[in-house]
DNA sequence: CGCCAGGACGCCC
DNA sequence: GGGCGTCATGGC
C-alpha cells in the first residue's frame, strides 16, 4: 500500500482492494454507495469518525477530507492495510477452488470493525436479508443522531421501545446483548483475547447468539481470522469441494478464505439460475 | 400471493 | 443430540 497527501485528501494505491467487494459483501452494513460509476463513492463511519471514500480505477482510491493522522490512526487499521493480501491469496491458491475464488473476488479485505457494533449487527442479520439488515441498522443509528448506540444506551431499552426498528423477534436479543454487555456479564474486550473455544462459549451466553453469529463477531468484530462462519452457502462449498475437510494450511486465515469462497459460490449460483 | 433471507430457540423423540 | 416448526418483517 502506498499513499500520498494531496491537499485535503489522501490518495491510496493498493491493488488488493476493491470498494464494492469489500464494503458491500455482507461483512459491514453501514456503508452507503452514493455514486455508482467511477469514481464510485461510499460514505460511512467507523465509531465516531466519518469517511467519504472513492475508487477512481482499479487499485486507486481517494480518502476525502482526511488528515494523514486520521488515515494512519484509524483507516489504515480499519482497512487492514498492514496485511499483505497478495501473500494470503498466494497461500490460498495452492487449492484449486480457493484459487478460483481469490481470482474472482480478490479485492475483498477483512475490515477491522468494532466488536459491539458487529455483535448487534449480526444478531440483526439472522434469518434476514441484507437490504433489510441495513434498514434496521439505519433506523437504529438515526435514532441516536447518526451514531451507533452504546451498550449502556441500549441497555435501557425494551423490545417494545425498540419497535421503531421493526426488527421483529430480534429485538429481545438486542436487549439481552445490551444488558449483558453493559453490566459486564459479557466483556467483549476480554472475549477478543480468549482462546477461540472459550470466546465462542462466552458469546453464546447471549440469547440470540448461536454458532453463526458468534463466529461472525469473532471474525468481523475481533479480527480472529481463524474463525469460520458457516452458513448455507459455505455449507454447500464444504460439501461440494472439501468433503475431507478444509485445507490445513489455510486454517489460520480460514475466515478470510471464507470471504472469497462466499462471494465465489454465490456468484456461481446466480449464473446458473 | 407465497417464498425466502449470511439463524437461533424450544421441543420433540 | 439431530430433526423440525416457529419466530417478525419486507423484498421480490
Amino acid at each position: 500500500m502506498d499513499y500520498q497527501v494531496k491537499s485535503n485528501d489522501i490518495t491510496v494505491s493498493e491493488k488488493d482492494f476493491d470498494l464494492d467487494e469489500t464494503l458491500d459483501c455482507g461483512q459491514a452494513f453501514r456503508w452507503k454507495k452514493i455514486i455508482s460509476e467511477y469514481p464510485c463513492t461510499y460514505e460511512g463511519k467507523f465509531l465516531n469518525t466519518a469517511l467519504k471514500i472513492s475508487q477512481t480505477k482499479k487499485g486507486e482510491f481517494i480518502f476525502h477530507d482526511t488528515t494523514e493522522k486520521n488515515f494512519l490512526d484509524i483507516w489504515y487499521n480499519y482497512f487492514d492495510f498492514g496485511t499483505d493480501y497478495s501473500e494470503l491469496k498466494r497461500q490460498f491458491s495452492e487449492d484449486e477452488t480457493l484459487a478460483k475464488a481469490c481470482n474472482f473476488a480478490g479485492g475483498i479485505r477483512l475490515l477491522r470493525q468494532d466488536s459491539w457494533e458487529c455483535l448487534i449487527s449480526f444478531i440483526i442479520s439472522q434469518n434476514n436479508n441484507i437490504p433489510r439488515i441495513k434498514g434496521i441498522i439505519d433506523r437504529l443509528c438515526e435514532h441516536y443522531n447518526g451514531i451507533f448506540p452504546s451498550a449502556e444506551q441500549l441497555s435501557h431499552e425494551s423490545p417494545e421501545s425498540l419497535s421503531y426498528l421493526r426488527s421483529g423477534f430480534r429485538a429481545k436479543y438486542i436487549c439481552d446483548a445490551s444488558k449483558k454487555t453493559a453490566d459486564g456479564t459479557v466483556n467483549l474486550t476480554e472475549i477478543s483475547k480468549m482462546p477461540l473455544d472459550d470466546a465462542r462459549i462466552a458469546l453464546k451466553q447471549i440469547s440470540g447468539v448461536g454458532a453463526k453469529v458468534s463466529e461472525c463477531v469473532l471474525l468481523f468484530g475481533m479480527h480472529r481470522t481463524e474463525a469460520f462462519p458457516v452458513d448455507v452457502w459455505i455449507k454447500r462449498v464444504l460439501e461440494k469441494y472439501y468433503p475431507n475437510g478444509f485445507p490445513e494450511y489455510a486454517k489460520k486465515n480460514a475466515g478470510i478464505a471464507q470471504q472469497y469462497l462466499f462471494h465465489y459460490i454465490r456468484n456461481l449460483s446466480v449464473q446458473s439460475e
